[in-house]
DNA sequence: ATGCTGTATATATCTAGTTAGTTACTTCTG
DNA sequence: CAGAAGTAACTAACTAGATATATACAGCAT
């Protein structure tokens, strides 16, 4: 019986890699390193576990794949041009709304990990020259340092996001729906806006 | 041996209890509710594992035993009055400095539990309330709803502390120094000025 | 001595990682 | 083109070590 009723899906070692590597993403982003289960994974994935340990390895070397497919995928998708951090903060924002995971896996990286890649070096690197070279054209606030800046700027995208629930809940009626999301943001960007724009 | 190395302190149900709830308290900051190991914490505290079942139920019990302490900890450490968010920002960032575990219990916390206790749910109407009323007033910029601009500012205090190593990493030499601490101080607060301030 | 505070030790459950296989696909050979 | 031989993808069942929790016992204080 299990032939008609368990479509098994044709064998293909990347597939079922990449199949993995979602699963994971999402348990981690859900449970963090300690917290996610190998097992779960593993059925997420309608994988079998033994994979995991052929294609990644230990559970550790799983949550680095992790990471490191996410990190270069932020940085593509939210783009810092020419030091505008409002339309930064707008890209980004609207990117952490749409991929909830990525936000749970940064923070769970910072907590768990400690050492940056060089890639991930390389990218802050471009993005505090990106502001830095702002500030001089007198396009953003010089009177901050561009790092200070950025991590502010940075911050501030999740602040709805990442909001004490308690906060959330007396806030007013569901504070994710669509038209508060949307409320937010304007909120969001007016405020990038205050921060950013060089005194008069 | 273990009478002669081992000083026993005097038998104290209260004080074991508190030691247990500050070992608790650094381990889940540490490690998080799911990486927290019971052994761990009663070592930490010096007491016997049993005594946290006594004293606290099980791990989540005891869990939740720190987080409810710590939240008014917080509210009463870091006041907000007349809606004055700068000052505000100020007394959060040092008390978070000073603190780095209330910080971390409250990601995780924000992370693993989902349902509010009602003190938490009227602290938040009192700054809520606090920040409308400076709206009102003409002290806050009022084109932001209150919870918001709350929100905002809240995060902002610990863009600094909750930066990604990669950032902190190309940003100079030690982030984390005292004097780096003060100039990033004032660069947050000269931030959440520009941010607070009704447009002229 | 009696109840509260504390300790040492057991148990039962979980879970990461392994071992030993089976199933499907590919390729070579007559 | 059959079909044997080889290989890659996959699976189920297991193990060794952790880890939360429970039990049985010991000392202190009133």
């Amino acid at each position: 019986m299990s032939e008609s009723t368990a479509q098994r899906r044709p064998r293909d070692s990347s597939a079922t890699k990449a199949l993995l590597l979602r699963a994971a993403t999402e348990e981690f982003a859900e449970y963090g390193l300690a917290g996610a289960r190998i097992d779960r994974i593993a059925d997420r994935a309608g994988a079998n576990k033994r994979l995991i340990y052929v294609y990644f390895g230990d559970k550790d070397a799983l949550f680095d794949a992790v990471v490191d497919e996410q990190a270069p995928t932020v940085v593509k998708a939210v783009p810092l041009e020419d030091g505008d951090l409002v339309a930064f903060a707008a890209s980004r924002f609207d990117y952490v709304v749409a991929n909830p995971a990525a936000r749970r896996i940064a923070i769970w990286r910072g907590f768990e990990r400690t050492e940056p890649t060089e890639a991930e070096l390389d990218s802050y690197r471009e993005r505090l020259d990106s502001v830095t070279g702002a500030q001089r054209a007198g396009r953003l606030r010089a009177d901050i340092p561009a790092a200070d800046l950025f991590a502010i700027v940075l911050r501030m995208t999740e602040s709805w996001l990442s909001a004490p629930v308690g906060l959330l809940a007396v806030a007013g009626d569901d504070p994710m729906s669509a038209d508060r999301l949307t409320e937010h943001r304007s909120a969001l960007l007016a405020a990038v806006r205050s921060v950013v724009k060089p005194p008069a």
